[in-house]
RNA sequence: GGGAGUGUAGCUCAGCAGGUAGAGCAACGGCCUUUUAAGCCGUAGGUCUUGGGUUCGAAUCCCAACACUCUCACCA
């Protein structure tokens, strides 16, 4: 696929190498000590105080010769700072300066001092080559714009647009900001399979695999959950997990095949403990991202100001869909004039559809939306006042379902039940009696609430990302062509 | 899978009432010791995604394929 053209520019960074080497220069380098980030470097330097000295390593990103001086912007992952080279500090490495080029990784010890301009810039008086590249950058200027090749080659984009880098370091520190969170409140992390026999604790359809010394086929994950709750009968009273699960769906802006979910259980708790939990974490997050209680995300404004609404999802129906979820024929006229095509579905399902259709788009400003229809909740308690709703709630940001939550279910029987009601109801691999779990209740799972984040959806939101692929390093693409297997001859 | 859009130099993009290609950056050669996307002079770089078709003539029009983006569908 890479021809001509390119193969002339490598030819040319070959030559390049070649002659460093001719000049005794290691072009790979080796362990380097001593650097600061550029960040620091920054943050340390007190203006006219002579003597501070700086040592630092980067990429070469832009690289402004003068003649018998040459000016470079290095960037490391914390930023960038320039360097100046002039031939009169540096004569004896003055040759290996008009060989560098951009894309180059260095490091570069010297003075600090600013120039004409303000510019904090060190005034190298030694460096070192670290690594030759051999193939160039991006345009300085517009980085790497094309969406596919930047996800092919995140190793690139990372580099050549810095906002990348940031929102990947603020993606870490959230995760952190997460865990430091829930172990404050006694949580535990621990980690559960991600090959299951039985597929359970949602429904989707899920990957399979193979264990050839077993001779078995199992299921990639698409939910940690019946693994977390067998632990609460286990006697582990606040466990959470941050892991992958993996569903075999179709790929959008708002879902990818494998992606980052939080559960968390509380022993004792129900789902009014989750949605406090909730609210605390994400506001913790938000503030620590954002200015003054709202973040920006797309075209719209979400305000994370507490406390948030909490709505019943009858309400929610009835206020906009116009119509009471328990009034049926009144639900199947709504959803035939949304074009849903409810005549063969189940009533808790055209219910569901009206919902997503007429009610999610509204919800902007964080809202859980409470009392879900029992019917769509076969693993959570059903309120004791009214057992037609589930004591279950959904978060919604930014019109998009960010966490879901409920008093968990701890009766064996109602979960048999509930289970062999969902197999009766399920076309192929989407339900699978798992009788162990059962057994587990029997010996008594305690009264507990749980909550599940999408963690990647979580962090679009805090940081502004309106792709769900700019916040997965590598999100899931088709191979490119030459890495495809031969197809088969047939049509 | 449906719909809409995109595919031109290493990168970012022009060119599309049909007359076989342009700019900026990057590269190469030259000048320049305070630049900031440095500047100036010069040079080189293209099977216009692929395959058919219409035409005297196709980057441009038509058909098909491939890839990507957005969107809908699938997804409790």
């Amino acid at each position: 696929m890479q021809h001509k053209g390119l193969s002339k520019l490598e030819q040319q960074r070959r030559e390049k190498l070649a002659k460093l080497q001719q000049l005794g220069v290691d072009p790979y380098g080796g362990r380097y000590d001593g650097t600061e980030s550029a960040e620091t470097v920054r943050g340390r330097y007190v203006d006219n105080q002579e003597g501070q000295r700086a040592c630092v390593a980067g990429r070469i990103t832009l690289l402004r010769d003068i003649g018998k001086l040459v000016f470079i912007t290095l960037r490391d992952w914390t930023g960038a700072i320039q360097l100046g080279i002039s031939k009169q500090l540096l004569a004896a490495q003055w040759d290996i300066v008009k060989l560098l080029d951009l894309g180059d990784l260095i490091a570069a010890k010297g003075t600090l001092g600013r120039t004409k301009t303000g510019e904090l810039t060190i005034w190298v008086d030694m460096f070192t080559v670290l690594a030759k590249a051999l193939l160039p950058p991006p345009e300085k200027f517009h980085g790497l714009a094309d969406v596919d090749l930047r996800y092919r080659q995140r190793y690139v984009d990372l580099w050549a647009n810095p906002d990348v880098m940031v929102r990947f370091r603020q993606r870490c520190q959230i995760l952190d900001t997460i865990r430091r969170f829930l172990q404050d409140r006694g949580f535990v992390e621990v980690e559960t399979p991600m090959m299951q026999a039985i597929a359970g604790g949602a429904a989707a359809r899920p990957f399979i695999t193979h264990h050839n010394a077993l001779n078995i086929d199992l299921y990639l994950r698409i939910a940690p959950e019946l693994f977390l709750k067998r632990l609460l009968v286990g006697g582990m009273e606040r466990v959470f997990e941050i892991n992958r699960n993996f569903r075999n769906e179709g790929l959008s802006t708002r879902h990818n095949p494998e992606f980052t979910m939080m559960e968390l259980y509380q022993a004792y708790g129900d789902y009014h403990a989750m949605m406090e939990i909730t609210e605390s974490l994400i506001t913790t997050l938000a503030g620590q991202q954002g200015t003054n209680g709202s973040l920006p995300f797309g075209e719209l404004n979400i305000r994370y100001a507490r406390p948030w609404r909490k709505a019943r999802y009858a309400d929610l129906v009835k206020e906009y869909a116009g119509c009471s979820i328990d009034d049926l024929p009144a639900i199947r006229a709504k959803a035939k004039s949304m074009g849903i095509a409810e005549a063969g579905m189940d009533d808790a399902v055209v219910i569901n559809e009206v919902f997503e259709g007429a009610v999610e788009h509204h919800l902007v400003d964080p809202t859980f939306v409470m009392d879900y229809p029992a019917a769509l909740c076969p693993l959570t308690r059903r309120s004791k006042t009214d057992p037609r709703y589930a004591e279950r709630f959904e978060l919604y940001i930014g019109r998009m379902e960010v966490a879901n939550a409920y008093t968990e279910l701890n009766d064996p029987q109602v979960q048999e039940d509930n289970f062999l009601r969902q197999l009766r109801g399920q076309t192929e691999t989407m339900a699978t009696m798992d009788e162990d779990f059962v057994t587990a209740l029997k010996y008594g799972m305690p009264p507990a609430g749980g909550l599940g984040i999408g963690i990647d959806r979580l962090i679009m939101l805090l940081t502004n990302a309106t792709s769900i692929r700019d916040v997965i390093l590598f999100p899931l693409l088709k191979p490119a062509p030459n890495e495809l297997p031969e197809e088969p001859a047939a049509e």
